[in-house]
This record gives C-alpha cells, structure tokens and sequence, in this order.
DNA sequence: CTTGGAAAGTCAACAAGGCTGACATAAAAA
DNA sequence: TTTTTATGTCAGCCTTGTTGACTTTCCAAG
C-alpha cells in the first residue's frame, strides 16, 4: 500500500515535507506533555515523581517482576530504582517477595493501596486517551498504533513483549 | 463519524477495552523514548541536555521569537530556561538581538552554527520519523495526527498556534 | 564442597534541570 | 513621575539520573 505511486506521478513520500515531519515532532513532544500532565498533578499531591508512578504502572501491569526485569524494561541504574522502589515499598504500596525457584530474586507485587494508587494515577490517563480514541475514530486509531510502532526502538520492544515472570 | 453505532448494534467504544487503553499508554511512553534516543545521543556527545535541544528546536521554528513566548511555549520558569539560553548564547549556538519596537524584549535567532547543530540533532528524529510514516502509509499517519492533537492540552495549543513574533 | 558469579541492596558523591524567592536594570505605559 | 513589564541573575532546594565501591545471599559449576 505504501510506495505505490499517486495519482500526481508521486508517491507518498513526496507528501513528507520537511515542514510536515517537524510538526509531526512537535505534534509528539505536545501530546506526550498532555499524556503526562495528569497523573504527574497527582503526584505531586502526594510527594512522588514520574518514576514512582512508572514502576507502580509496570508493576501493575506483570505482577510478579523480578527487580532484574523492572531495571531492563525502565532503563535505568539499580542505584536510581532502589531510591524510588524503596520508598513504594515503604510507603506501603509494592511488596517484595522472595523468589520461590531461585531466592536470590525478588518478585514485586502491588499491595491493595498500591493498586488504588495506580489506578488513581493512570484514571486521568485513561480518560484522556480514551477520549482521544473516540474522537479519532478507529481508523484513526489504527493508524496511531502503526505509527507508534514504527517509532519504538525494535530491539527494546522485542525484549518487552518477551517478559513473562511468574512464580512468587 | 465518532458515536454512531457500528454494525453490531453496539458503538466504536465497546472496543476500547481497559487493556487497549493501557498499552496505548505503554505504546506512548515506549514511543517516546525512541523518539527522543537519537537526540539524546548527540546532545551528551556535545555535553548538552534536552533542555537545549528543545530551545534549538522552537527558535529554528519560530525566528524572533521572544524570551517570554519561548518561556510560555517550554512551560518552565525564566530562571530554568536561563541557565540553558546562556549556556547556547556563550557557545554562539544562538543569537540576542534587542528589539526594535520594544527595547525591552530580546529576540531569539539561530546562528549559523547553531542553524547547523539543530539539524544534527534533529536529523536521526526526522529520519525515523520520516520511516514511520512511510511504512505505516498516509491513511495511517492521518490517523496519528488525529490522535495525537487530541491528546494534546487544547488550552496549551490554542496558545502555541497563535504565536507569530515578527519584529527584530 | 568450594568457589565463582548472579541478584539484590546500600552508601557516597556528582550532574542536569526542574523549582522558589529575592533582587536589579532598562524601558514602556499609565 | 510612577508603575509595570521584560529580562537577567544569585542562592538554595528537590528529583532523578549517573559512577564507583562494597556487602549479603544464594545458585550452579567445578
């Protein structure tokens, strides 16, 4: 369907001005700040920062990660995560269960509280992009997903579709 | 085209599972970050930050910009943007000019290096950008679009759209 | 069984880039 | 003349990233 010529003599290509792919960059840095700027009002209500609520999101979403895991999808230092994860534990809302197969692991999981947080988080999220998804129609919204898809790093996603901890 | 019922009796919403909603947020945060990695390469290469990428971004866009809209456009406060603008002003990345109608205002240009680092550093973005929309075809780019302006702040946009600083 | 390596956690120190508050200067506007 | 606006700057704080060094626990290979 792509690189087939239009009805100009063209192809598709032709339509990509410089000027349409920098919007394309500012349509991106805008929505993310819109995709971002709910749930960071409701941190900041409660002392916490973006990335609290990103380990509360991926631990909600593979109860049972390993810490190992959690470094690799995060992409951060384990100093940096252990700042950030030690106070979600402490605070009450992620619980830290040793492995059952291998004891050196430990598998995170949300409390009760933790998983009220999340979804008092991700709830302004939701409804923002739920909304969005209406709005555009599904067609529109296929396209969002080719387009994002296309936009991730493949070896990372790779490596993220393929986690599966189980086990306590 | 949004709320009318689709063939099935029911309408598009009964598609929007709490499970698409959530990895459309994960589809966004994942985006993200591979928009920004190409970027972020050449940005620590030079000992540079996001910070200034975006200031480079928005004066490549917008010529004679003021101090002021740049602050509204970044949403930060005057003495965050400071250290950055200084820091690009004193490597001669950009430019200062006094206004001309209003002594008051400095604005904001490019210098032919930094006309030069901007399209360093945007280039990798462009380039991927650029792929994404040519393997995901224009119906779905369109649809992209949608998406992506619906996510944004309306308020935010309205504001950001309305700017024209012309004067030197 | 010993030993090497992996998983997790911690301390210390540093940097970027947000923030607030206070203040200074020049120029426009009232 | 006085007030307000636009800009710039100093000092200090916070979050969240980084390195480097080191410990404890435990699995697994020899």
């Amino acid at each position: 369907m792509n690189r087939t010529p239009g009805p100009m003599g063209g192809d598709a290509l032709l339509y990509l001005t410089d000027e349409q792919i920098r919007k394309g960059i500012e349509a991106m840095y805008f929505a993310y700040r819109g995709f971002t700027s709910d749930p960071d009002r409701v941190l900041e209500s409660r002392g916490y920062g973006r990335a609290h609520h990103r380990v509360l999101h991926f631990v909600h979403r593979r109860p049972g990660m390993t810490v190992n895991t959690l470094l690799a999808i995060l992409g951060v230092t384990k100093q940096s995560l252990n700042r950030v994860l030690r106070a979600l534990i402490e605070d009450g809302f992620v619980e830290n269960r040793v492995g059952r197969r291998d004891k050196r692991e430990r598998h995170l999981y949300l409390t009760a509280a933790g998983t009220e947080f999340e979804k008092e988080l991700s709830e302004g999220q939701r409804g923002r992009m739920r909304g969005a998804y209406r709005r555009a129609g599904p067609q529109a919204v296929a396209g969002f997903w080719q387009v994002l898809e296309e936009m991730m790093d493949p070896e990372q996603m790779r490596q993220y579709m393929s986690l599966r901890d189980g086990g306590t």
